[in-house]
Formats: structure tokens, sequence, C-alpha cells
DNA sequence: ATTAAACTTTCCTGTCAGGGGAAGGTAAAG
DNA sequence: CTTTACCTTCCCCTGACAGGAAAGTTTAAT
């Protein structure tokens, strides 16, 4: 299966998929006359796996991790467990920054009046940093 | 005031201040004999306001145009006021994403029983995609 | 059989917001 | 005067690709 037609079937673009390759994330069969790469149907199911992974936010490093847990028939769900709780609380922390930082915007918006004079809350609030306390870090 | 100061008092890095003057975000004078960078008061008051604005999650270019606003005497509190907006919008739409992620990996989590037998619901999730609608996209 | 369109390849550059570190000049302290 | 602590520019590195050029290949239509 050509590459087109492989990065369509795991919902990613082709760019995507040669470079997946290129990392030695997922590398087909390339065919040594005309340097074509030809996708089989297992690694369209890898795609397809490292997609989804991409999507829940695990890092391409991470997607390595799984991939190998996932070709191994031997594996313990140990591991894998470990690695999605611990994604989960990154995902938490990130939560909780976020909405700390849309309150402190929403009330600073909350207090601007919007219209056409100079005087402006947010402005102020970000260069006095009293009264507000940013998160420590994005 | 050199660079080491003024970034303390931005609580920012030097690396990051050099990069802001680099960009001609903040840019103070500089000494001709020396080439050494020498911080004004209102630069650091720029720099401070600058590293509110992004640990606010706004990009660069949108420091550079609320900086702008900022310096602007006769400026209107409506455009900030959009910005702002926007910027909240933006993070609720990652807010929302988030949240979808977490939840799915939580009750992946919840049914992995995490021991040392190869079954683990988790990656067939990931395989198969059955059963399960990751966000479209982070 | 020829041609044109639609693929494919590698290679290079760019993104965003800086970080790391080298080579060399300068300033402050002892 | 010397050491230490700064400062400068310069270049390469990050993550996860996207964009595009130049050149080869396959497929479809003529």
């Amino acid at each position: 299966m050509n590459i087109s037609t492989a990065a369509a079937k795991a919902s990613l673009t082709v760019k995507t998929v040669r470079y997946y390759d290129s990392i030695g994330l997922v590398s087909p069969y390339q065919n040594p006359q005309t340097g074509y790469r030809d996708y089989a149907e297992a690694d369209i199911a890898k795609l397809q796996f490292v997609g989804t992974a991409r999507r829940f936010n695990f890092s391409i490093e991470e997607c390595r991790e799984l991939l190998s847990l996932y070709e191994d028939k031997n594996r313990s769900s140990e591991t894998v467990k470990a690695l999605t709780v611990q994604k989960i609380a990154e995902i938490e922390d990130r939560l909780a920054e976020l909405t700390a930082l849309r309150d402190q915007l929403a009330h600073l918006a909350r207090s601007c009046h919007g219209d056409h004079r100079p005087d402006c809350p947010i402005l102020d609030a970000f260069s006095t940093r009293e009264g507000l306390s940013p998160p420590s870090s994005s």
C-alpha cells in the first residue's frame, strides 16, 4: 500500500507518516528499485495506534515505549497503566493552570469597559503586577 | 542597569531578555564602546509587562501588540479587551479538549488491572479505536 | 505508444520561544 | 595584577512536524 493510502487509513498526513519512518517509529518495507515505501496492514495498525496515542497527548518517545509494549506479546499491563496514570496527572496539572489563567483573564475582562477611553484595567494589571498572581509557568 | 539585574527584576532569564532584544520587542540602550546593554526603569517595566502577558499565554506577537497599546497614551481599551476575550475563548477550547482527554484516559486506567498479565485494555483501545473517540486535535 | 497528471522520493528551510555552550571582551573585587 | 564574574556574538539544539524544490515513478487518458 502506498504512503498516501496508509496515511489516509491512519488519519495522518503523508508528511507525518514519512516523519515517523525517518525517526524509526514506524518503518515499512521500502522497494529497493523505486525507493517507494510499501505499508503492510501491520504498519497501518501501528500508525493508527501512534495516531491515537498522539491525540491522547503522549509524546513521540512515549509512543515509542507504548508501541514496544503493544508489540510485546509477553508484556504486562503494569507499565502501560503507570504511564497512563502519569499522563493523567500531567493533564490535570495543566487543567488547573489553564483554569486559573482563564479565571484571572475573565476577571480582568469583566473589569474592563472596552470602549474608546484609554483607561484599561487589563494593561494596568499586566504592568503593575499588583493584586495579580499569574501562574508561575505555562 | 546590566542585563542580569534587569532579568532578575522581571523574573526572566538572561537568555530570554536578550532574545526579546534580538526580535525588537524590548530593546534597551546599548553602550557603543563595550556593547553592553543598559536597561532603564522603563525597559524593566516593559520586561515585566511582557513576562506577565507571556505567563498569561499570550504569544510574542500578541505581546508586541499589547505592548504597543500599553505604550500608546491615546489608546482605547477596546482592542485590549477583544484580545483578552479571544484568549479566554482559546483557553476554554483547550480546557474542554484536555478535560475530555483526561476523562477518557481515566476510564481506560480504571479498566486496566495493571498487573503482570499481558492483557491491557489501554493498548487494546489504542489499537482498535473502537468504543473510543479521542479528540480530533490537540 | 505517448503524454500528462498524479503520485513518490530526498533534501533543505522554517516554525515557536528560547536553552546550551564556545570564544572572546569587560568590569569589579581582592 | 590577577582572578572571578560578568558581558557580547555566534551557532546549533529542542518537538513534531509543514512547505516546497528538484527529480524519479506510476497510472490514466488519449
